[in-house]
DNA sequence: GGCAAATCCGACCGGTCGGTAGAATAATGT
DNA sequence: ACATTATTCTACCGACCGGTCGGATTTGCC
């Protein structure tokens, strides 16, 4: 029952994960400056010297944090999407996922590490900038699709639906962090809905 | 010609002026963390013991950097506004501003201070979230005046639109950072413009 | 020119930063 | 049981952090 596989996860890789969630909460919450790696040290429970023998320096380990932040910001988006057919749907569930479903905390990865890593810090940006095509990339598919089954107006290009699903949610998230009120995200909700039957969906009939 | 009136500015006002200026690039492209006293000596030319005889901590010198660094902005995406009578133009040359005019070094300071303030830094957080009032109620005042003159459908609320505005634009900017292309803020207005004439213009005829 | 006030300079402070090294400990294969 | 390896802990490093302070220098006024 040993064999050369071992029982579930060493005790290593538990430690690893433990490091790079709580190092995602924090830099996520902090930024990357914000947050030292004592603040980490702090919030795991683990020694420095655990966290440098995991990754090697601090850049790395906010490299994973991004990723597990991202994934986990995306899983939530994503929910539920291949349960419909439709594309106009799909959008429109996807709307609401990111609207009333409770962000990672700190807020919207992308938004923070974005902002924060703008400045130098060129592999960090890299990262990020793939996280937003990868997310452009799927909308500005579910677009095409519908474009294909005749659903949806083909006139529009599908990166700007895209693009502009995004930039308005994410500009909502940036207003209703200020305000600490969730009224500019209704309002975008609102307003995407209906920019989707008004603009994007083909009218089949009139 | 003397008296007691200074002759234009006295000097440590200009030094003053010097180091918001500075202070107000640096923390608005490294964020509060990511810019430390020492990067402003340096860049400003003026030394350490200078920056502390005009403010005497770091967050103060931040305060009035973020005022700076906003009244600039805020002045650019205000230009000419006042030069047409017409509400929707307003809105759709405030558009043009914020879309066309070069951004304060490091981007929207709005979006740059909001994201670098969110966790703690309270006073710094109440300062953001007044420019963004102001810039609210600017617009929403804009659109009032033309629900009163019969310009704008009247059945609309101001601050949604107000909203709307700022989050599409805003979060078109922050796409647009992490693309280090324009192509999302040219998408963004050419959507508001579309917007503005189809659902917040009031229709004359038909 | 002289004098006081305003301004500036730069060495210095304790604390914290990211990162390191090696001893101590826990897990594993036989 | 034991040797080996994987993992963790503790103590420490030089650099840099925000902030201080007394003396040097400039400035405005008579």
């Amino acid at each position: 029952m040993t064999k050369k596989t071992r029982a579930a996860v060493t005790k290593g890789e538990r430690s690893r994960q433990k490091i790079v969630e709580t190092a995602a909460v924090l830099f996520n919450q902090k930024g990357f400056t914000g947050c030292s790696m004592g603040d980490i040290v702090a919030a795991s429970g683990l020694e420095k010297g655990t966290l440098y023998g995991h990754f090697s320096t601090k850049e790395e380990l906010a490299l994973l944090a991004f990723d597990y932040a991202w994934k986990d910001t995306s899983d939530k988006r994503l929910r539920n999407i291949d349960t419909v057919s439709n594309a106009v749907e799909k959008l429109r569930l996807h709307i609401d996922n990111y609207v009333n479903t409770p962000s990672f905390p700190g807020g919207c990865p992308l938004l923070n590490f974005a902002v924060d890593a703008d400045d130098g810090n060129l592999a960090l940006r890299t990262r990020v900038r793939k996280a937003l095509k990868d997310w452009e990339d799927f909308l500005a598919k579910i677009v095409e699709d519908g474009q294909s089954t005749g659903e949806i107006n083909p006139e529009i290009d599908p990166h700007s639906i895209a693009n502009l699903l995004i930039s308005t949610l994410e500009g909502a998230t940036v207003v209703a962090r200020i305000n600490k009120r969730s009224a500019a995200l209704g309002g975008a909700q609102r307003h995407l809905n209906l920019y989707l039957e008004t603009a994007v969906r083909l009218r089949t009939d009139s």
